[in-house]
DNA sequence: ACCCAGGGTAACT
DNA sequence: AGTTACCATGGG
């Protein structure tokens, strides 16, 4: 049995709405407690007023899976700070701590070829049997399904995901990524252009799933994606398009913006 | 019954 | 090059 590993609360965290901000699907939350899977590992984490608790995990994993899946090493504190804008900041001062996850790169791609014209309950349902039906593990904590596993399917044997229109672009994701047509480690050492070509090749990627995938997946952190609240704030906020404090790091503004704008009703 | 959801495609002007 | 119907599904 291993034990929990814990460490200081990092600044510019918040564990609830890095877990629950629209971008990552598989985490639920158990009082103060989350549990959920990446990189195949299943964890239960919980932070408190002043630590973040790893339960059932090594010092080993932590360094090799979570610290990076959190962004860790990136100063967040630094990037919020510049912010000049009254809207940034007024986001950041009602949802301050949500970070860009480092998830992996085909549960990124898979899970928002999933989110397009859905809502955000119904993909975390999608991908929920997703990963029940094709995943490896015990039931709930299995691991995403492997692009390999997925290429060998059809339509027809995901049709208890009910994932309607998607499921042919499902496979053919699946399958692109396993015969190498698209190169992953070439997207991710590539400038970010290179990648937004490359995955629009999958039928059912367009531009805003590529950008999706490209921010969540291989932490493209001037990835931009828009879809229908970015949309709305850019024409509500910013129709000269976002402020310069945000160059370079549009993703994270983004990701601000798109749960402000998403918790407020209207 | 109608509208919308972290859109994209194909078939139109 | 810029619009528009249509795509499955489920909740409000």
């Amino acid at each position: 049995m291993k034990n929990c590993f814990t460490i200081p609360l990092p600044k510019t965290f918040n564990l609830s709405l890095c877990l629950d901000c629209g971008q990552a699907f598989r985490w639920r939350n158990d009082g103060s407690k989350w549990h959920g899977v990446a990189f195949g590992i299943y964890i239960i984490i919980e932070q408190t007023k002043t630590e973040l608790i790893f339960y059932d995990c090594t010092e080993e994993d932590f360094n090799s899976i979570w610290k990076n899946y959190f962004d860790l090493d990136c100063d967040y504190t630094k990037i919020v700070s510049k912010y000049d804008d009254n809207y940034l900041k007024q986001a950041v001062k009602e949802y301050n701590g949500i970070r860009i996850l480092c998830q992996e790169p085909w549960e990124a791609l898979c899970s928002f070829i999933i989110s397009q014209n859905n809502n955000i309950p119904r993909i975390k349902g999608i991908i929920e049997r997703l990963c029940e039906e094709f995943g490896e593990g015990e039931s709930g904590k299995k691991s995403f399904p492997s692009a390999e596993t997925l290429s060998k399917l059809t339509v027809e044997d995901l049709s208890p995901l009910r994932a309607g229109f998607r499921a042919k672009y499902i496979i053919d994701a699946a399958q692109k990524v396993t015969n190498g047509e698209i190169d992953f480690a070439k997207i991710k050492t590539e400038p970010i252009e290179y990648g937004r070509e490359e995955l629009q090749k999958i039928k059912g990627v367009g531009a805003k799933v590529a950008e999706c995938t490209l921010l969540y997946g291989f932490h493209k952190i001037d990835a931009f994606p828009v879809d229908v609240w970015v949309k709305r704030i850019m024409a509500e906020m910013y129709p000269n398009g976002l402020p310069a404090c945000t160059k370079g790091t549009e993703g994270i503004a983004q990701q601000y913006l798109f749960h402000w704008r998403r918790m407020q009703k209207n």
